[in-house]
DNA sequence: AGCACA
């Protein structure tokens, strides 16, 4: 009574599915020797040969499950069980209900972009990485990545045909500039098609795969370690354990960096309830709360390492701080908490047009100008804001402030004294690409 | 001869 139907995975009977499962294959059975097998029955979709460890088994998906069902059926009495070149083959209903296919490629413009990363330390590239540099087309909803036989790849989905076209004319044959990559790695070149895919399936978070688009998606399992106190880092190393508290540091401050400037910065990601800024070891901190983790994990991946002005200057180092609700002792030009009703209590008007920023928010001389990027067609040292792709690219990493305050959170009903016309102003919407439809990182309503 | 990526 050793039954196999007690292991789940051997059960005798499976319950129906467009997908059949085959084995017993002969060596290197081709996509046209399944069809022509599965053809009888009805309009094959779809195959996937050459899978298991002995390569021996496929699965080939029917247009229609009645046509999948046939096909069991028909074998299932006759005397002839199903051959390909004259050896027997064994056939089931698949436990999936579709092929997912690494058939990447497409001939036609899709939504979806197969990325090949060339170059020698092309899998040190991290997913936040190319989802900065997608991101200058457009919205990017979701990335996956992969190695395969070619190398380190990602797809990358767009909204829709005409963005993904975009990016992949602007970015296909050109490298990663390299002041987004990690110090001494070599160039990292992309390879862009069109991919098959349409909707990519991310079932959680993780080093390889991301969903922008629902940021309620569960951290993978693998992801996170055993004690569930640190979760492991984009590159497998620990970090601290995340908080609805951030801790910014602030490098290269050339420029004043005010409590409203960071306010700002940090409102595109969610309501901001208080920050405190201090000195420390001769730098500028921050400690900015948010009501949940959720809102700072968002805000630390998108924040992590840019700068707040073009050129370098004011970049950001973003941690997790120990703590969890800020005190608040005084409302001044250094710690503020925003979650105070009393309006005329915290408002010194402070504005940072008294401050040199507003005029250099783009240096003159910018020192990414398209170098890397921008297409021969064009002039490297003026990048066009508004029509050139080159503009994105620059935008998305060293101006935030011109993409992240063009929609800001503002609680409802609420106008903040530091959301005055001077700070608009110097994110002025110029300097936005064509292509920023991007949606704001957060809003109101959207994350429940 | 028994189910594919993260």
């Amino acid at each position: 009574m050793a039954s196999v139907s007690s292991q789940p995975q051997f059960r005798l009977t499976q319950p129906p599915s467009k997908v059949l499962h085959l084995r017993n294959l002969p060596w290197e059975c081709t996509e046209e020797e399944l069809i022509e097998l599965g053809k009888p029955f009805g309009k094959v979709v779809n195959t996937k040969c050459n899978v298991g460890a002995n390569r021996n088994q496929a699965f080939i998906e029917f247009a229609d499950l009645n046509q999948a069902i046939a096909m069991i059926s028909y074998y299932a009495s006759s005397s002839e069980p199903a051959q390909v070149r004259g050896k027997t083959v064994y056939l089931q209903y698949s436990n999936r209900q579709e092929i997912v296919n690494n058939k990447t490629t497409a001939d036609v413009a899709g939504n979806v972009l197969l990325v090949t990363i060339e170059g020698a330390d092309a899998r040190l590239v991290s997913i936040d990485v190319l989802h900065l540099v997608f991101s200058a087309f457009g919205f990017v909803h979701k990335i996956t990545t992969f190695e395969k036989t070619a190398g380190f790849q990602a797809l990358v989905q767009f909204s829709d045909a005409e963005t993904a076209s975009s990016a992949k004319n602007a970015l296909d044959g050109r490298n990663i500039p390299s002041y987004l990559l990690p110090e001494h790695i070599g160039p990292c070149t992309l390879r862009i098609t069109y991919s098959a895919h349409t909707d990519l399936s991310v079932k959680f978070q993780s080093h390889r795969s991301r969903d922008y688009t629902n940021p309620n998606l569960p951290v993978a399992p693998s992801a996170i370690d055993g004690g569930g106190l640190f979760s492991v880092g984009l590159d497998g190393k620990k970090l601290e354990p995340e908080s609805n508290v951030l801790l910014a540091s602030i490098e290269n401050m050339q420029y004043a960096v005010t409590l409203d400037v960071l306010h700002m910065v940090f409102s595109a990601f969610g309501p901001v309830q208080k920050i405190a800024m201090f000195d420390k070891n001769g730098g500028l901190q921050a400690l900015i709360q948010y009501p949940d983790v959720q809102t700072a994990v968002l805000a630390k991946e998108a924040l992590e390492g840019h700068c707040i002005y073009d050129g370098g200057f004011c970049k950001l180092h973003i941690s997790y701080s120990r703590h969890h609700d800020l005190s608040i002792k005084v409302n001044n030009d250094r710690s503020r908490d925003y979650t105070i009703p009393n309006t005329a209590m915290l408002n010194p008007q402070p504005s940072i047009l008294g401050h040199q920023p507003v005029s250099t928010i783009g240096p003159p001389a910018h020192p990414y100008s398209g170098t890397q990027f921008a297409p021969p067609t064009e002039h490297p040292a003026m990048p066009q804001p508004s029509a050139g792709w080159a503009a994105g690219v620059l935008a998305a990493p060293h101006s935030m402030l011109a993409q992240m305050s063009n929609q800001p959170y503002l609680p409802p009903g609420a106008m903040p004294p530091q959301m005055g016309p001077g700070m608009m102003s110097m994110a002025g919407p110029s300097r936005l690409p064509q292509g920023a439809a991007m949606p704001p990182p957060y809003r109101p309503g959207q994350m429940q």
